[in-house]
DNA sequence: TTATGATAATCGGAAATACCAATTAAGTTC
DNA sequence: GAACTTAATTGGTATTTCCGATTATCATAA
């Protein structure tokens, strides 16, 4: 039976990972250079193997050294939460939770569920990033963030998800443009190029142009806007139509404007709504009730 | 920031939950009573609650103890995994792996199953534990198991699994008895109380009659047998006729007798294989990798 | 070429801690 | 009530951890 590495050296090491410098890990750590050197050697004593390649100067992670640490990181993580909950005295709706948003969702939701979970979960504190899809998922993996709300289908890589809800997506037009369209709306009887998307990095584009089978692709205009706002105020300066769905309408997005909400093509015009989060997480419970919370501020709640 | 537990403190908590008792907790540990017993008030100071009420004599886990019992156990056996991990520098097909299997499968498959990974991965300890779905179940949650092979459907709790392949029943009787019977089976042709079956703690029981639709429960013997073998022996002795799957058939179990194996009543007259693991591993490729030697030996591989 | 600065490893001693054996306190059994 | 059993406590020792100072190595500037 081996030695088990202590989750100080552990902890050495993922700062060393984070800093790529002894001192600034250590100082990290608040501990001197010197233990934390002798730690990570330790460390690499008891693991018997090598986590790091040293050149006399500087260093570099090994190809096993970058796995113990993603392995740390979770065994860490857990550890936290393990204390967390013990000083909670077992109430899972205390303390930080950090959540990621996608910005087609955010505008519309966040405001809500702050409120809904101070008033039902007061010691609970709500930490929210708005960023794409991709980039949350990065955030998940490396524990910066605890759980994401975002647009499906989407590859989730390994993690695991609930589906919330269902938010139906609407084609906007102003209402002077609206007449003849018919609902389901024809896309033929637009005009090429009348149809304004977001840049690709959003996944919103992708979900609206699929739900909706948008699949003449000559009525899209080349042009991209970096939010639903900014296609709001093209759509109403009567430039084209666009997409948007039914959470921002719900919110008043479309309020001082002369824009009228059409049903589009296609069954499902709709996107899901899903929550997702790390396979190791000993929060479960705390993410469910937050899930709950969610699901019910989407305009379809389909949970459970 | 609050102190993280120290994981021999965390171990100490265990062992005390598995021993009830802090000598043969501390035994188990190698330490004296009194390390483990102040290991024990050190944790609750640290975590700043009450794991366990003592009552002068006797102790009890309090609820939150308990909760801690559960985390600490998958902090521990991530730092094991992290541990064996490191030490076989990187490679996964090393050291033990603790498989449980249902008694209806294992004859057939771990013969052949040690000699493959043997074979392909010389460094591999399997270790094969024989028992019901429900133990087994109990053994992986409390970390005395790694993976577990059974038959599906089944609720597998928490639990995750890959369905690794298909094993076809097949209805068993003497070839003297085969005449007029039909494939597949007309089970009216047999007379009452005719068909035996394994106890009801084995789950191909329940598998059996569903998937070849013997609904009429008249044909069933009430006698019930606690081995494949005995059930052969039973239709050897033209007392009946019985369901054998596929994989103990293709293993030679009807050698040495005068049994035919009939194609039964059921549009897929078979039980599923599948490999179960806890959510929380952290050692999915080597499980993977076992997943597919073991699914090369099943009837019908369906894996991947 | 020689200073200067930055880096990580090493060393020696001080402080903290982990551990044990023995003892105590309290309850159980006979 | 004597003999056990159990967990907590105590006091002393051994071990570990940690820091500050020092060293070794290299990069860069003067």
């Amino acid at each position: 039976m081996s030695k088990l590495p202590s989750l100080k050296n552990l902890s050495y090491l993922l700062a060393l990972h984070q800093e790529q410098n002894f001192n600034r890990a250590a100082a990290e750590c608040n501990v001197s250079q010197s233990t934390l050197s002798s730690g990570i050697q330790n460390l690499e004593e008891q693991l018997g193997c090598q986590l790091i390649e040293r050149d006399h100067k500087s260093f570099l992670f090994t190809a096993l050294g970058e796995e113990i640490v993603e392995r740390a990181r979770q065994i860490l993580s857990a550890a936290e939460e393990l204390s967390h909950y013990a000083q909670g005295q077992g109430n899972v709706m205390e303390g930080p939770l950090r959540l990621g948003v996608i910005p087609t969702i955010a505008p519309f939701v966040i405001g809500q569920l702050s409120k809904r979970l101070q008033d039902a979960y007061p010691k609970l504190l709500l930490q929210i990033s708005e960023d794409t899809t991709q980039n949350l998922l990065l955030r998940l993996k490396n524990g910066e963030l605890d759980i994401l709300l975002l647009a499906l289908p989407m590859d989730i890589q390994g993690n695991q998800k609930w589906v919330l809800g269902r938010d139906p997506f609407k084609l906007v037009v102003h209402k002077e443009l609206a007449d003849n369209l018919g609902e389901p709306v024809d896309y033929d009887k637009l005009p090429d190029r009348s149809i304004f998307l977001l840049e690709k990095e959003h996944c919103m584009t992708g979900h609206a142009v699929a739900a909706c089978q948008l699949t003449d692709s000559v009525k899209m205009n080349p042009f991209t806007a970096t939010s639903l706002h900014s296609l709001v105020q093209m759509a109403d300066a009567r430039l084209g139509a666009t997409f948007i769905p039914q959470m921002a309408i719900d919110q008043g997005i479309l309020s001082n404007t002369d824009l009228v909400p059409l049903k589009p093509t296609g069954q499902e015009a709709s996107r899901d709504i899903g929550l997702v989060y790390r396979p190791t997480t000993s929060r479960r419970q705390t993410f469910r009730k937050v899930a709950e919370e969610i699901a019910q501020l989407l305009p379809i709640n389909t949970l459970r």
